[in-house]
DNA sequence: ATTAATAATGACTTCGAATGCAATATAGAT
DNA sequence: ATCTATATTGCATTCGAAGTCATTATTAAT
């Protein structure tokens, strides 16, 4: 009934009559012990019960196993199946997700401190901001950091990123092709790089196919929140021909604002668009045309990048940009 | 440029003039320093840029601040929004969140070697099947576990739960005051103990009700899932007045599948119920009525319960049920 | 000033596995 | 059988912080 005390490899050595290191040898791969003692030992270690101590074994050989997986709040809809594809695609390579979660940018400090105390492999950061002062943190320490969907061109961060450039040009493209005259962007909330990646590449786009001025209003990400900026939106000014929204969430809050506020409908009476690709995208009420993350494979090579990183830390900062799949549906009218 | 040597309490006592264990205990919370020395290892601290390892710490206080949480494939939608509650939570005990997977039954004696292995302090399951001869071995090993969303009535298991039972007569009584008489069940799938739950009470119930041998038809919890278990099934069948999903995504999909392949709509045609409360499930083409799940709360006291486990371990175990609230959309006709 | 009570300190050991090194055993070659 | 070359083995040390305990410094009380 008593706290059980734990076996350990001395007990195991005692017990199959060999020594501590001779226990320690048989549970690390590649190291050469004799059939006769690995036998015996495997043998007495599951008579007992015995399972190597991960942390002793973290102190001496400064490695965690561990990674820190870090989640912000600004993270967009889709981020908990990213989670658990990093999860199993960390596992493959032996490793263990740490999860940290960064809500406000003045957290960061205590975040890191964390991070630093743990002495995790490696970081992976979903959408979280971090600046060049961080990252220079993370060098000094020398624990190889991810960005998971950032684009920081100037930088030398390992990052993983889906091609919003290529994606929404090829959608504004539809749009601007079947003859669209006016637009609306409703963009993601400003204080994510994503969300202001996004518009921006919308505006600087329609501005290049002469479209100037194109008005932006802001939600954040979610279904009401787009519908209360369209409805606010539409107090004071008209419908555009195409809406342009950050997200497949927002697309559908503004199709339902269409539909149920309006009386009016998609793509009908105006086109919209989304980003993602998320399952709801494709219902029946909604099939909105919008861009796939391909997200298996961001994972995938964030993965990548990070065990190269843990493996050489001097190598070179590397960005990989996957090109996202266009979702035809069937929210876009041609004009 | 060559690996950065870590500092350590040794690095910090002697630059400080002081021994190591006065650095260790500057770093204790509650333990006896004079403000002379505090002040002077915090400020060299700072300087050479110290931080405790925290798996030294471990291994010798024997506490990894670390909690497993495994998460199975089988999870319901709303689960990676209660991962990340429940990160929340955890970090506010202190605690860190070690994720692990769990897909096939197969993998649980690994799944379990490195639980053990990494020491954790307790596990919170979401959504796995654990039998009684896995919770004793989490008895042996003296790791409190915390079962999620899952009443095990008859075993002596930790969990928390949304009351399914009540939920769904709930639910039932609505339809069956309002008159419908011929019902169809849409289960999860049924390797799923949750799923497998839901459907037998409201098997049970209707028949409580007097309505005999309803049936019953499977999906995945997925949306196209209980499109085609419903397309199938009407080949041979004619639309009951009330479909029971057992959750809202497969309500959702009813919902379409009756729309668009048969040209009817809900909920005059036929009524729908789902399960969960998720956010699509009040958008605006769907306006299900439901149950939503007490997110926060269920999270909340799993984290408590396992607190207390960790504090006590010889405590009793514990299931806390937690009512779930009818949401009332429209899905639903007075016949 | 003296004593008693308390606070602060450092030397040393501990947690449990990994590993360099020297010692020993085994296999292979002649 | 003898001598190398190679494979196994165990000893002792290491990782970095925590905590016990005996010692010393400080404070309070008389």
């Amino acid at each position: 009934m008593s706290k059980q005390k734990r076996v350990t490899s001395y007990d195991v050595a005692r017990e199959a009559g060999v020594s501590q290191s001779a226990v320690s040898r048989v549970f690390r791969p590649g190291f050469s012990v004799s059939k006769k003692t690995r036998e015996k030992v495997v043998a007495t270690a599951n008579e007992m019960g015995y399972r190597p101590n991960a942390i002793a074994r973290m102190l001496i050989t400064k490695q965690s196993g561990m990674v820190a997986v870090i989640l912000s709040s600004r993270a967009n809809l889709n981020y908990p199946e990213v989670l658990s594809e990093l999860n199993k695609e960390l596992a493959l390579n032996n490793k263990r997700v740490l999860l940290f979660t960064l809500d406000d940018a003045d957290e960061l400090d205590e975040l890191l401190e964390n991070i630093w105390t743990f002495q995790v492999d490696g970081v992976i950061a979903l959408a979280a901001h971090f600046d060049s002062k961080s990252l220079d943190l993370f060098a000094k320490h020398s624990t190889p950091i991810v960005l998971y969907n950032r684009n920081v061109p100037e930088s030398n961060a390992n990052t993983v990123c889906c091609n919003h450039d290529k994606g929404i040009k090829q959608l504004i493209d539809l749009l601007h092709q079947s003859n669209h005259k006016s637009y609306l962007i409703i963009a993601g909330p400003d204080d994510s790089d994503v969300a202001n990646e996004r518009r921006e590449i919308a505006q600087n786009y329609l501005h290049t196919l002469g479209i100037q001025n194109t008005p932006v209003i802001y939600g954040d990400y979610g279904y009401k929140s787009a519908r209360s900026a369209l409805e606010n939106w539409l107090k004071t000014n008209t419908l555009p021909d195409a809406i342009i929204c950050s997200n497949d969430v927002m697309a559908i809050g503004v199709i339902d604002e269409i539909k149920q506020n309006l009386n009016l409908s998609v793509p009908d009476d105006v086109s919209v668009v989304g980003f993602d690709g998320i399952s709801a995208a494709s219902w029946y009420n909604y099939q909105i045309t919008t861009i796939q993350q391909p997200m298996k494979q961001l994972t995938k090579a964030a993965v990548d990048i990070l065990m190269e990183r843990i493996e050489n830390p001097q190598a070179a900062a590397e960005a990989r940009v996957f090109t996202g799949s266009l979702i035809t549906g069937n929210s876009i009218k041609t004009r």
